[in-house]
DNA sequence: CAAACCAATTTGGTAAACCAGTTTTAGAAA
DNA sequence: TTTCTAAAACTGGTTTACCAAATTGGTTTG
């Protein structure tokens, strides 16, 4: 067993472990699309590993499409040619966890997106939610009381108006880990509460106006204080 | 049970029944960041379903970060407030099945960044991985054969190259969809991929030259079909 | 009276057993 | 030899039983 780059724990490790022993298996045998997996039983005597664990690692595999398992009958290659497969395969084996750069990065893509998309497909619903999640901000700020939650809920109530749920998927996969690490390094403090909200009023009033570019600037101009932490960022 | 939206599984289904009843515990017993949920065991059979079910809820509601479990001791609440655990839990149960208009959105939004970031920040061996994809992209459609994994490898090499390990994430997620419905609403035809090849060498180019602006206009022009499936897209 | 210790219970995690379809196979009939 | 059928073996999925760690409450001890 090769222990290369040190995993956060032992249960991730072994996974790729076996996902790395199916590829190998695919390639040694050859298998194409529509051809079928030994049996999860078998798998797991061959690696000499819990089947259970077995089952983890094709249910990733599943997750990402590569392979598809019919109940009482098999996993099978998915629709996928052998060079495919063994690119995607490396590549989820190589992915790092998301740092906290990578986050805010991708964060200030995906909302200057849904800004300006939730400035041009608005329904008169989604004004009304956006403008709530604004209202219960500011009235914790004016009082003084800590607002993270009340932020996060104004931007996730911009996505929703976004209509577009893989980004809205997106969102909410990256929102708690940036909560995570706004609090760890102490990203928003009190004072910059206060000045956040008029830039949410902005933004409000741009999504309201239905003025797309308006709106992306004025959320530019919220994101300001983030940008320190991303480099590169001139769209 | 109410059943508004049919679902497109049995499993999904009541897995978003219990998360609602977790919601409403949590609401209904005030619990606050570092409280105890009740046991698995118990919630099973309060709830009425079996442990499997309860611990797969739980799981989701964990890889967002709303809960965390401590192995022999019990399963907490994050260090999120209610406010914002319900707002979350919300958007988590209202979550569309991403649909083939709002993928292709938002894939053109992450390659657009990408291509930018790998032209500003790809090193030589980023380089030459993707001169190495983009070539064999290339003698694949010369024998007239047809080359969409090794379309979507050059692409991944990009997205590779750029540099986010978050962004690489969701593009590895969405993938597999996208050659799902590629397939099945026939995007890529053949003659499609001769003009293809100058339109990846073109971006190969730019990003060679660390052109970042280059860079993102050939491929602009590379997803031009791509648009017709996407309006509103003029960033 | 307080602190330290110990056993019993509770916990999430895991492996084994079970289930309901599917697939293969062996054998009998034509 | 071929074809059809029934039963046995196999499969992924699910439930059940078990495990070891950790908490808890009571007891003992300094």
């Amino acid at each position: 067993m090769t222990t290369e780059i040190l995993p956060k724990n032992e249960n991730d490790s072994i996974q790729k472990e076996i996902i790395s022993k199916i590829r190998d298996y695919i390639n040694f045998k050859n298998l194409e699309p529509g051809d079928k997996l030994p049996s999860e039983r078998k798998l797991s005597e061959k690696f000499e590993v819990s089947r259970g664990n077995v089952r983890e690692a094709i249910q990733t595999l599943e997750s990402y499409g590569l392979l598809y398992s019919k109940p009482q009958s098999g996993t099978f290659i998915a629709d996928i040619g052998p060079v495919a497969m063994n690119g995607m395969i490396n590549d989820i084996l190589r992915l790092e966890e998301p740092d906290f750069k990578t986050l805010v990065e991708t964060r200030i893509l995906l909302e200057l997106k849904t800004v300006r998309l939730a400035a041009l497909r608005r329904t008169e619903e989604d004004l009304k939610e956006i403008e709530e999640a604004l209202e219960a901000y500011a009235e914790k700020v004016m009082k003084g009381e800590d607002a993270v939650q009340e932020d996060l809920l104004f931007h996730l109530a911009i996505a929703k108006a976004a209509g577009n749920s893989t980004i809205n998927t997106f969102m909410l996969t990256i929102t708690p880990e940036i909560i995570t690490n706004f609090a760890k390094y102490h990203v928003c403090d009190k004072n910059v509460a206060f000045t956040g909200i008029q830039e949410h009023r902005d933004v409000y009033e741009a999504i309201k106006k239905k003025d797309p570019q308006l709106a992306k600037e004025k959320m530019k101009i919220h994101f300001k204080l983030l940008y320190q932490y991303c480099y590169n960022i001139n769209d």
